[in-house]
RNA sequence: GGGUCGUUAACUCAGGCGGUAGAGUAUCUGCCUUUUAAGCAGAGAGUCGUUGGUUCGAGUCCAACACGACCCA
């Protein structure tokens, strides 16, 4: 039993007594007739000014402050639409229902009834002539004036956070409002929305570290999934022209503001389309949903302004080096010079790595950061893209783009590979790459060669971190902002 | 994995050269029936992240560890 503080003694000692009284302390008979938002906007039509006057209204919330006079008391109360104030007076309440009210807390959800009027100072209020308790709060919430800052305890107990910061909620209904329109906007391009399995015999569709678990009827070993590609891929085999999933990746890397051990991604796949169709709807579809959520497609993130308005910027990674990072064309064009580029760089490569490594590894120091607004990188090197489609002129690169808005990756495209030898020529090659890290995709998936070898359309796919593009709609500095339980480390026992 | 910074009351934060812990808010008591960071008077509240060490004496100095933030890989 955890030792109790002076505070939490005396919460108690109140709920105890309220109980003694006869106050259901956890009542749920009180039905509210109006949201507070509700309230406020029909009071905005009726201008309410006299006291009593009026319809009643019947709210429900969390008392967030108490200023009390004695006989007579204004609080405000909190519910998820916004924040009233009521006041309560003896004469109205009674003197025994005033006597429950003088031991309520700030932290108790109650309900409050009674006709609007405005106080002199302007405010809209609710003449209460019944507070009705609803929920004992037996912890005391944080300060009034500056909240709750500590980020460690904003993440570990998001409850709280979402109480006292009103801006917290409102990002997360950002998120929501996001996903929303992502889904709108592919259902009504006849995309169909499918779920794949989240537990996977083999960690395949990605190069990254899997988490492993067991299934113990089975006695077999089973990865979370770091992907949905491959299984989004065979269900373009069966005939679903256009599918997408909204779902969790799992990844055993580090974390950062970056990175959440577990993120929503977005995948599509369209037949019949190239990476340059998914240039357009990616254009498209991220300016329309930031017009939809903020108003404008000019967003300003951390201070940088950015400027979502198509089209955007379209660059091969060649294009990008010179342009970006002043590598001359004529040593991106030589192997030799662009593996020399990448040592003068102090760029460090597996003896395994050709320039095709060492090009994107330059991209990844000399030129992502400084793609603020958004931008296409195209023509990725064959040898960091196992599973795009060689480009049909320069049989070196593939036909897939990247795209980076804020210096980060927000989404990573293809035309997909659909030739089963080259695809199991390549996943081959990449398991005998791999290095000493056997983490990383070490089996072949024969299955998912067996479909390619039925027939897969030629076909376009597209991954875009859903977390990475909320924080930029939200200007959002971490991505622990945007996710409601981030991973932490176990707390302490303190 | 490496570096820097942080962890003091429920919350937000001060604590000079090592001498036994402070403010505001919140809480409690009293007064107060239009306040809004309400006001006035008084009071209580702390294993100073944890464990060791140095010292007559450690919130303060040293070490290790835990958790977090930022930067780097």
């Amino acid at each position: 039993m955890e030792e109790l503080n002076q505070l939490l003694l005396q919460r108690r000692n109140k709920a105890q007594q309220l109980a003694e009284l006869g106050v259901n302390l956890y009542a749920n008979d009180y039905l509210p007739s109006h949201r507070i938002h509700e309230v406020l906007a029909e009071a905005g039509e009726s201008g309410a000014t006299h006291l009593g006057d009026g319809p009643e209204y019947a709210i429900a919330g969390r008392i967030m402050s108490i200023r009390s006079f004695g006989k007579a008391a204004f609080i405000h109360l909190q519910d998820a639409s916004g924040r009233m104030q009521v006041y309560v007076k003896k004469d109205a309440l009674g003197e025994a229902e005033y006597a429950v009210f003088k031991k309520l807390d700030i932290g108790d959800i109650v309900g409050a009834k009674g006709p609007l009027f405005t106080t002199k100072a302007g405010e809209l209020s609710i003449a209460a002539h019944v507070v009705k308790p609803l929920t004992k709060s037996l912890r005391p919430l944080p300060e009034k004036f500056h909240g709750l800052t500590d980020v460690e305890t904003r993440y570990r107990q998001r409850y709280l956070d979402l109480i006292v910061n009103p801006e917290v909620k409102d990002t997360f209904r950002k998120r929501v409002e996001i996903i929303r329109l992502i889904r709108d906007f592919l259902n009504n391009r006849g995309f169909m929305e499918v779920e794949t399995p989240m537990m996977h015999p083999i960690a395949g569709g990605a190069t990254a570290r899997p988490f492993r678990t067991h299934h113990n009827a089975l006695d077999m070993g089973l990865y979370l999934r770091i992907a949905p590609e491959l299984y989004l891929k065979r269900l373009l085999v069966g005939g679903f022209e256009r599918v997408f999933e909204i779902n969790r990746n799992f990844r055993n890397e580090g974390l950062s503001t970056r990175h959440n051990p577990e993120f929503t991604m977005l995948e599509f796949y369209q037949a019949y389309a190239t990476y340059h169709d998914l240039m357009d709807l990616t254009e498209e579809m991220i300016s329309w949903i930031a017009s939809e959520v903020l108003g404008t497609t000019q967003i300003a993130y951390q201070g940088q302004e950015v400027d979502l308005t198509p089209p955007w910027r379209r660059y091969t990674m060649d294009e990008a080096l010179t342009a970006v990072a002043g590598i001359p064309a004529q040593v991106l064009a030589d192997p030799d010079q662009v593996m020399a580029a990448a040592k003068a760089h102090g760029i460090q490569l597996d003896a395994k790595a050709g320039p095709g490594k060492a090009k994107t590894e330059l991209f990844e120091l000399l030129v992502e950061e400084k793609l603020i607004d958004p931008t296409f990188v195209t023509a990725y090197p064959l040898e960091v893209s196992p599973l795009a489609r060689r480009n049909a002129q320069d049989p070196s690169v593939t036909d897939r783009f990247e795209l980076f808005i804020t210096g980060r990756e927000m989404a990573n495209a293809f035309s997909e590979l659909n030739d089963p030898l080259d695809q199991r020529q390549r996943m081959e090659q990449q398991i005998a790459n791999r290095g000493d890290d056997e983490e990383i995709s070490p089996e072949l998936d024969t299955d998912f060669l067996r479909a390619l070898e039925y027939g897969m359309p030629p076909a376009a796919g597209q991954g875009i971190g859903i977390d990475r593009l909320v924080m930029l709609l939200t200007d959002s500095p971490s991505i622990r902002d945007v996710i409601l339980f981030p991973h932490m480390r176990p707390e302490g026992q303190a």
